[in-house]
DNA sequence: TTAAATTCCTATTGACATAATAGGAATTAT
DNA sequence: ATAATTCCTATTATGTCAATAGGAATTTAA
């Protein structure tokens, strides 16, 4: 699986602390109940996030978390990198990891694979998904298959 | 993994039978030595494709398989389908099989992703491979960053 | 000062998918 | 007949994922 559970949950914690900014440190508790998570699932999640400073904390009674920044600075590929340790595309990278032959075609098709998903999700920034319009998106599809199709 | 050794070896055999095209039919001994492969796990790779229609087999003594079609008939993304069953994006399909709560900000982001991923593969032809160039997937990549970034 | 609520830390477990391996049956050219 | 192949079914080893468990450390507030 591209993106697990881990990642998922990442995503929704972050954009829930981003939906409530401004409003100080927020329990862990409060979000797991709000997004229907397990609460000890979730602190691990929290923890890995933390530790890649993506958000901040306070320990004891009345603590909780907070982005470390605005979410218009914080993007989705490094908070997928910090949750999932990195996106799974494939084992195969220019060949290490492989049983690869010389000359082997796919190598820079797994590459490209790379670039494409990398780019797409170190584009995006919380404050995109907040927006939620994202036409942008739908704009770069379009774009996608008049290139591929080669009818531009 | 979004692309597993079967998916790889899936496209690394049907590169080796567009390779050779016109040559007949080619063993899965001759495939699997080439490409470093076990015989075994790839007859039922061979299986797979040959039951999507990917590719044609005869039995007995000189056996084998050749391809069911012109290499610019046949896209990577039927080829990854055929030997893996699906590509692994992401288990939340627009909410279900995720828990997600009403208004989740992800649903969207993941199905753009799925239509990122499925557009590249299903648009790449065993031929482009072969051209080995797909200087459009450059292209792609441009304009991917020009959108993203909001620069157009 | 005590109790409650929280983050933090380490370990364990169950379930599942992947990557192969194994043995042989059916088929076909020589 | 024999050899070489595709085809079919089952099994196994390994590793990752998802989640659970128990408690230690910290901080606020009654």
């Amino acid at each position: 699986m591209l993106i697990s559970t881990k990642g998922r949950y990442a995503l929704r914690f972050m954009l829930d602390l981003a939906e409530r900014r401004g409003e100080g440190y927020i329990s862990l508790k409060t979000v797991a109940t709000r997004q229907n998570i397990s609460l000890k699932y979730l602190e691990a999640i929290a923890n890995s996030l933390q530790n890649k400073g993506l958000v901040v904390s306070t320990r004891g009674k009345t603590g909780g978390y907070m982005l470390s920044d605005e979410p218009d600075k914080l993007n989705v590929g490094s908070i997928l990198l910090a949750s999932q340790g990195g996106l799974n595309t494939v084992d195969c990278n220019n060949g290490t990891g492989c049983n690869c032959t010389e000359g082997c075609l796919t190598k820079s098709l797994w590459a490209d694979l790379n670039q494409l998903i990398n780019g797409f999700f170190n584009g995006l920034s919380l404050q995109h998904l907040l927006d939620s319009e994202r036409s942008e998106m739908k704009e770069l599809n379009l774009l996608q298959h008049k290139v591929l199709k080669k009818e531009t």
